[in-house]
Formats: C-alpha cells, structure tokens, sequence
DNA sequence: TCCTAAACGAGACGGTACGTCTCGTCTTTCA
DNA sequence: TGAAAGACGAGACGTACCGTCTCGTTTAGGA
C-alpha cells in the first residue's frame, strides 16, 4: 500500500542535478552543456546522471518541463474577445523567445530531437503538448460560440503561428516581437474567423 | 592579363570535398559529419579542409548551396493562376523536407546557427536569400496584378508556409505533405488575396 | 586496514604502457616515439597516456628506470683491489652505451632534459641519483681504508668517467670499448689514489 | 676558367637565413626552432631553405659554426705555463656553456646527432674538430718539450675536461664554472704532467 | 642588350602527431 | 542497493610543422 520508500532517483539528487541544468543552459546554452559539466555543477557523479537520463536532450527536458508548465500559466478559459484570447496565446510563446530558456534551449535541442525519436516524443509530450491541449480546448470553446469555422484545423492553427515565431528565431533572426505575433493572429483570424452571430 | 593559375582552394580540391560533405550528410546526416570523416572520405588533407572552412557548418553551408540552388529551379514568372502559383512555391520547400537533403541537414545546422551569427549570416545569404527572393519578385507580380493586396507583407506570407513547415518537421513531426501545404496556401490567400478584378 | 583497490593507474596499464614504451624504445629510438604510438602498441588509450605522464620524456624516465636498476646490478660491497672496483663501475656504464637501451634513448631524453627542469629533475633523480649513490657508497669504502685520497671529490671522479663516455657517445662517434674505460681509470687513479698502506 | 654564373644559393639569402636562425636560437632555443619560423623570420621562402639545407641541424650546424670559429679565438700558441695553456682552453668551453650559444643549442643538437650520421660528421668537422686541432697542437708542443708524457692521449686529455662539462650542463645540472674547470685541469696533470726538467 | 638558366617567392597540399575534450562504460568503495 | 569516485577506451577536435610540389618572377652572367 505505501510507496516504495525510495523510487528510482532520489529526489534530492534529481533537484540537485535539474538546478545545475537550468544553472548550465542560462549560464552558457544548450549546445555547451554537458553531462560532465552538470555532474561537476550538482555534486551528482556523472555514473548516476547517465543512470537516470540516457542523454543530454532526454535531462533537459525533464529538467526544464517543470519550468515551461509554472512560468506559463497558459490560457484559462476564453474571454469575452477571439482576437485578445489569441494574442495572448501567441505572446506567450513570443515571450518565451524573446527572454526566457526557450530561445536559449531550443535551437540545439531541435537539433537532437531529429536524430532521436525517443527523445523527440518525449519532448512533444511533456513541452509540446500540455500547451497545444490548452490552446485547443481555448480554440474549441470559440469554435462552440460560432466564432471560429466549424471545420477549422485546430492544429493547423497553432502551426501557423507557433511556425513563423520558430522559423524567424531560430532561421532568419528576423526580429519576434509582438507587432509580428499580431501579425500572425491577423492571418489566422482572416483564415478561419467568422463573424459574431447576430442571433447567438 | 591571364588570370593566376590558381587562387585559393584548388578546384579538384574543393569538388572532392563537397562530394564528400554530401556523401556523408546523406548517408548519417548532419550530427554525424565530421571533418576527419569529410578528410578521409574526400582523400583531402583535414588542414587542407581546415584551411578553407573555419566550421563544420560552414563546410555544409557552401557544400549544400549549390544543391539548393540547382535543385529548386525556384518559381520562374508569375502564371496564370494565383493559387498554382503559390502552391508550387510551398511544394518545392515541402519536397525539399520530405526526400532530400533539407530535411537531413537542418535541424543540425539550425543548432549550429544559433550559436555563430557569422555562420548564421552565410546561411541566410548563401540558403535562405535566394530562394526568398525568387518568391518575392513572384508575389510582388501578383501584387501588381492586383491580386494580392497592396500592402501585404510579402516576408510575413513566407513565413507563413516556410515557418510550419520547418516546425513540424523538427519539432512535432506531425505529417509535411501536400496537403498540408495546400492547407497553409488557402490560409495565406484567405489573408493576402483580392478577388480578381472584372477589367483585367 | 586494507588498501584501496585501485589508487591511480591501475597496475595492468602501466604495464601494458611501460611494456610498449620500451619496445618502441628499442625499435625506433627515443626520437621516432610517440605517445600516439605508444598508445597504439600498448592497447591503452591516449588519453589514459596522458592522465599519467605530463610528457614523452617523463614516461620514458619511469619506464627505464626499473629496467636500470635491475639490469645494472650496481657496485656491491668494495672488493679487494681498488683499480678492479674502479674499472668495473666504469664498464657498466660503457656497456650501457655499447648495447643497451642508455645508448639508443639517452641523447634525445638529454634534448628534452634541457627544455623541462622538472623532467631533469625527475631523471637526475630515478636514473642518475641511484648509480652515483652506490659508486659513491665504494669510494667512501676505499677512502676509508687509505686508498683514496680523503680530500678527494667524489662527485668529479664520477664526472670524470661518465662525462667523457657520454661525450664520446653523444658528440664525437669515438669508440667507447673497455679499453678507452680502463684509460679512464688511469686517470683517475693517477689523480685521487694513494699507495697502498704498508700496515692495512 | 671563369667562375660560374651563380652557383649554389645568393650570399644575400643566406645571410637572412643565418641571422634568423641565430636569432631564433637566441630567441627560444634549438627545440623550438622551425624551419617554418626561420622562413618567415628572415623572408626567405621555406622552399629556398630546404633546397639548401637537408635539415634543422644541418642548417643550425651552417649557421653557428662562423660563429663559434670567430667567437672563441682558440689557443694560439704555447705559453710559459702548462697549467694556466691547459686552464685558458678549459675555460674557453666552460664559458661556452655559461653565457653562450653553446649551452642553448647542444642539447638539442646533440639528440639530433644521434638520429642521423650525416649531420653528426658534418657537426664534428665544423665545430668539434677545429677546436680540438687548435688544442691538440697547443698539447703537442708541451709534449715536445717534455712537459706532457710521451705516450699520452691528447685526445683523452679534451675528453677528460669537455666530456665532463657537457655531462654536468646536459645532465646533472651540476654547476659549471672556473672551480670546476680548475680541478678538471688538476686531474689531467696528474695523469699526464711530467716535471720540469732541470736539465732542458 | 637581350637571353637563359638559376635561384627565388608564394602558397596549396598530404601527412603525422600533438595535447585536449567529452563521451559513455566500467569497476570499486562506501553508506 | 544506490550513489560516489574515478579509471578507462574511443574518437574527434583544432593546431603546428613537416617536407613536397607546382607555379610564376626575379636576377645576373654570357652571347
């Protein structure tokens, strides 16, 4: 009936070894992180990082999903106005670019996502997804109010902007500010927006 | 008057080090090229390689330019046909990360880019330029045709398609096929396009 | 109470790396080694190489010196004619040049002696230090019994055969044989011996 | 009859590469001296340096021996006191070694000897053998006035002082100076002095 | 005065070893 | 049994010189 009294790691090695992660990325990056260095940083011998994490990308998933969850309290309910709920959405993720881990963390994880597919579904569930799930329910309440075409592709909104905000930080360094993610919602909104019922 | 007989890298040289650099980024990709695996494979000298390129990304860069730029003859003249015309655009770079080199090399080199803003600079120019271009002066026909409102943001409607694309290829791997370029096309035109005029 | 298992390199790889050294010693000279090689030859990783050994010469020192001290078995006890001890001492070293390792390793260790006070140290200390203590060990014996002059300096009549059979050896390809060290003793004699006693 | 056009490499060239390789060896010794840096020191081409010089030794051989012939002006003839003839040429070497090329150079040179014949006798023949002619005949007219016994070794006797100074500054480290000097000179003439004669 | 053969400068190149870095595995000790 | 400690093999990194080579370009003597 009771847990196990210890499972797996832990848990003061695992706090140990994500704060010298999170410490390791905003210090230096992504790409200059290493199991070596984070062992050194935590005080946790490298054996037993490589015990827990089979690689880099898989620890600083885990080690940065508890930050996007907390930082980014993601949209509630919808509001009273299509337009704002979704240019808050889109801020949110400009936001992550333009000041947090997100844009320190992303570029070199993409990079490995591709060469490891484990690791790649990993990251969509515990980053990609608690967000997109929020957006859809976000976007579906609209679609229910008659706001948003019944036969829109939710998702395909979501890469319409979230694409663009990637593409422009990650490619072009063409600036990501929040005139462009109006921008983008202004495209969306043309693509799939109807107008507000009369009756409704 | 005559030119020097050789200035700079040797042709044969160069050539046997491109080949290589594709040879290798097809067979284990990006992550997995080295310049020792470049060297041994082109039977180039490593200094030699490192005499002329300061990076591995900067080797892929100027050994992939080419391709690119052969390979995607890249939208000719305006047709006859707003939409077709757009949809050839996105199906060249959808094509590009389904079976060819694009797909492979990007998501490492994207990486890369993110922490050199010299190599970054030479992939925008070398990669990206052109191929923006080309599709500029098509929409920029099209604006003067009428057909796309006068002030559309020619850069924003690329990154509209280029941006997903990318993104779902590195990051959710959801499916980049035709559909779903033809999906990111009505949604440019539901935004950018003007009915055709009655006059001509 | 006992002993850790393992402290520092483990005792198979310093074999394994003292076994190769000393056979690339033999082969190829002191010169034509490397560690690379080293490495190769001896199944242990560069890397390990150089956890343990600052520099070629430092490990040529460690790895010749045991073999030095069990092949020249050193002067013993003094024996009963002071010229035999002398000639003998001065044979060791001449057959350590005629055909042993000292000859093929010595002048290029000396190069590096001369860059590296620490490797000279090292050397003086492991190689030089233990033959001079045992000679100077006999000559005190011999000074003792009256034989040799008691403001004799030792530490020259040592200087005085070494140097030339190592300048011979090194500089000028003059033939260092038994004869030219039997000459050598007369020389010293003539300076430090005394007669010997009528009452001993 | 007449001299060749030019024959071998132009005075001009040779002298910039003697300067910069002294300088050089000044500089930072034999073991750090490169023909690549001698090149760009003195603005010759490598390629001209190595159509005239097999080797570094044999180009720092070329280079120190005017050097060395003029620096030390050798024993002229013989004075009016064995001792203070034999102690003057001591100490021309000792103080090769104390604040002289000399010491820079030999050890390196030295290791370099052993590994190729061809330079070791162009080493002896350039360096060794005119010092030692000068000596030996500065010897041969003590000899004949029956000051050095008939049947020594004039060329043990330079053994007897220039091997032990090499030894100490190659390899003990033990200090060389007129002390030592002297006391090498005392040991010789108690192997090979003969009295005054009273009768001449 | 021009011709011609050499010496020369320039620099690309293949090659070897350097000494360093990080990886991921492993063995052993300790709590 | 899990963590700490750390030795180890593997292999790429980027650098330094090596010695060779192919090219023009001086540079002087001799025709």
């Amino acid at each position: 009936m009771a847990e196990p009294v210890t499972r797996g790691i832990r848990p003061a090695t695992e706090e140990a070894v994500f704060a010298a992660t999170l410490d390791a990325l905003a210090d230096r990056g992504y790409g200059a992180l290493t199991i070596e260095g984070v062992a050194a940083r935590s005080g946790v011998a490298k054996t037993t990082i490589y015990r827990w994490w089979p690689s880099k990308a898989a620890l600083v998933i885990d080690a940065i999903a508890p930050v996007f969850a907390s930082v980014n309290p993601v949209a509630p309910e919808a509001g009273s106005d299509l337009r704002a709920d979704l240019q808050a959405a889109v801020r949110r993720v400009v936001d992550g670019f333009q000041h947090r881990l997100e844009g320190i963390v992303l570029a070199g994880l993409v990079a490995d996502l591709a060469r490891d597919p484990e690791t790649a579904a990993a990251y969509r569930e515990r980053i990609v997804r608690p967000r997109r799930e929020a957006v859809t329910r976000l976007l579906e309440a609209w679609q229910a109010r008659g706001r948003i075409r019944p036969d829109a592709d939710l998702d395909l909104v979501q890469d319409l902007y979230v694409g663009p905000i990637y593409y422009r930080s990650l490619v072009t360094g063409a600036p990501v500010d929040d005139g462009f993610g109006d921008a983008l919602v202004d495209a969306i909104l043309a693509h799939v927006a109807l107008p507000a019922g009369e009756g409704g």
